[in-house]
DNA sequence: CTCAGTGCAAATATTTTGCACTATG
DNA sequence: CATAGTGCAAAATATTTGCACTGAG
């Protein structure tokens, strides 16, 4: 598509500049969701990688989260799965029928995010922002 | 704040319009809601309306979610909790000192998503977003 | 040796389901 | 009496924790 994968090895720097291994369970999450660019939830990261306990899913879920090496969607319905972190900010796409996941970073969106401000009451301090699509696709 | 409170009436109505009852805990449920501007989670209504089962209470959240009465929303660290719809669709911001919730309905938003529309590869047939501020209270 | 990282099983949370019972029209 | 609505307890999910063990510096 117009992002080539793979930019993780960058991503996955900053972990190790914050004084994180690389250890076989983290790099094995991470090697999933390169295959998975539709997302994929905890539980099914977790049967896929039999050899790693499910705590240890969780805590490196939780710990690529914090590095920002993989990204949380949350779903229509409210559940939620992961993605590999494509670069900085940015935002999802998530086809409804196939469930693949896309990034964007619109500028428009964060032109919007300042013109939204005027209008709040306070300091916005973060947001969060999902796009349910049809994709192309799925469309044809 | 700006939007007068107590808008429930005319959002029931619609419960009765597509032929469901206003029950007692379905009125619990909005009735905590009511005096809840920060919002509430579905183990805190269980705590606050023990008279009615859990298992009702998740049922009749989900009626009000689906009748557009009550709102999810999504806080930063992942969990939900829910507040009173005051009308239309909207978005949230929500206090990340005091967990206060605020709609804003920005016709900005309505635009940018025309504009973003352009820029993301199929149809979007839905979306969330929610602002994380600090509000006013808490800045001083 | 020391401590981050891990596995496993148990503990928590959260939400849903089955089923018999109640209430309303 | 037909059926929506309910309570309770059990089941299904989802996630976290305690604790002893392993593996790199």
């Amino acid at each position: 598509m117009m992002l080539a994968i793979k930019r993780s090895p960058d991503l996955l720097a900053t972990l190790e500049d914050r004084g994180y291994r690389l250890t076989r369970p983290r790099r094995g999450v991470v090697d999933i969701l390169e295959h998975k660019p539709e997302g994929i939830s905890a539980e099914e990261i977790c049967s896929a990688l039999s050899w790693v306990g499910r705590a240890t899913v969780y805590r490196s879920i939780r710990l690529l989260l914090d590095a920002g090496v993989i990204c949380k969607l949350i779903l229509p319905n409210g559940g939620s799965k992961y993605s590999l972190s494509r670069g900085e900010h940015h935002h999802h796409t998530m086809c409804v029928m196939c469930g693949t996941v896309g990034e964007f970073r619109a500028s428009a969106v964060e032109r919007v995010l300042r013109s939204i401000a005027l209008d709040i009451p306070g300091k916005i301090v973060g947001h969060r922002m999902e796009f349910y699509i049809t994709c192309e696709g799925c469309l044809s």
